[in-house]
DNA sequence: CTTTAATTTTATCCTTTGGTAAAATATATC
DNA sequence: GATATATTTTACCAAAGGATAAAATTAAAG
């Protein structure tokens, strides 16, 4: 089961992309869509152990081989997923800027994890399933890569520290703290359904969490 | 793909206690529990779906069918698993008391949380799974049980907002922020431990998460 | 000890699953 | 519209996985 190998993450393999095969057709860009979005559905729901290319094929309406002619394997596609999802949830970090004030800064990156756990649940949950399964695949890429974002953002909340515009938090539990509450909404969001009879599709219900959290946050850390 | 049938849990089904079989022998209990614990760690990594009765019984130390001598599916070991875990999950939420001030009830509360990220972070890690792939067992439970114990702790939460002893905060937002918060440090471990090199087995480490957390969440709440 | 009941092992079954081969069909290019 | 290329379908396969049957072994009771 050594699934993982040759992922240096981020960066597609995309390899012949002006040379000899013309890729991107129409049809090819269409299907290759349809697949990684049935793909995520399915992970999201049973890992990647647990899910079956059978179902990812049903839900993209089509046939196994199929699908197999776009992703020459179920870890291929698995890759392929995460890849996408690494990209979309690490971005937001690399945008703390030390030079603005904190309270705008934090305040900013709440509101983008948030909006993340309501544009793409899905994509949440597969990135949890990932690391609540030991990150088998993307444990090279948080040693690496993820490691070195965060210590550098730690270090503009240091700073933020120091000059006295933030209480004295640490920094790493205050970034952790922000995924997990924000994340808790995507990831545990048939809990939220279950108890409140509510999910972040609804603009009021997700104001009124974004601003909740918000409030709750700031002032824990502002001085 | 009905997996729910017949979960009135919390409750073993724990027929013939008294009647007619004699149940419990000493090998009887010794290997169920070698099994549970087994079984833990096989669908904290891989999910209900993902995990195989082989990597189970081999983590246990015994055959297939042997197992299945005591848990005569794949299903029931499933249950079995997910009511223990269950109970320890609730029954902190359950202790919050009006009489006493929010600040120590909820400071207890925390503590009773993170302590359970601590000792049984892969329970915590197939109760996380469960939820993530959308509760397809415990959705029931949680649309009952678990439903009607927040609410009434909500309420407690609201008594004392009402007696000025809380900020105005939304009781549901603040407990499902206290456990995301407690939980997050469980069901990411390998995040944590690719970012600091540190999980709670540490004391000092599980100290030091334990105050961070409480003083900002204790901060953002009280007046 | 023997007898009876509990436990473990061995052999096996049927279904699911990831993946392949090759034929058939559609699409594009000249 | 013929030719080459891309896409889809049909038919399979070998391995894995949940489960059962029945024989073999071990433990308990009298």
């Amino acid at each position: 089961m050594t699934l993982n190998q040759g992922f240096p993450l981020p960066a597609e393999p995309d390899a012949d992309r002006a040379s000899g095969k013309r890729r991107d057709s129409r049809i090819q860009v269409r299907n290759r869509e349809k697949i990684l979005d049935a793909a995520t559905e399915i992970f999201s729901m049973y890992g990647y152990r647990g899910a079956t290319l059978d179902q990812i094929a049903e839900k993209a309406a089509m046939s196994k081989p199929n699908l197999l002619y776009y992703f020459s394997s179920k870890q291929e596609l698995y890759l392929a997923v995460l890849r996408d999802i690494l990209e979309i949830w690490l971005q937001p970090l690399k945008e703390l800027d030390e030079r603005e004030s904190p309270e705008r800064e934090i305040s900013a990156y709440i509101d983008q994890k948030i909006r993340f756990s309501q544009l793409y649940p899905t994509a949440s949950r597969v990135f949890a399933n990932e690391i609540v399964a030991g990150a088998p695949i993307l444990k090279p890429v948080l040693d690496s890569y993820l490691r070195d974002i965060v210590k550098k953002k730690a270090r503009v909340i240091r700073k933020w520290v120091k000059r006295g515009e933030l209480a004295d938090v640490d920094p790493y539990h205050l970034i952790m703290m922000i995924w997990a509450v924000t994340q808790h909404y995507a990831d545990f969001a048939v809990q939220i359904d279950s108890l409140l009879g509510k999910s972040l599709d609804d603009e009021k219900f997700y104001n009124q969490t974004r601003k909740h959290i918000k409030r709750i946050l700031m002032r824990g850390i502002l001085k």
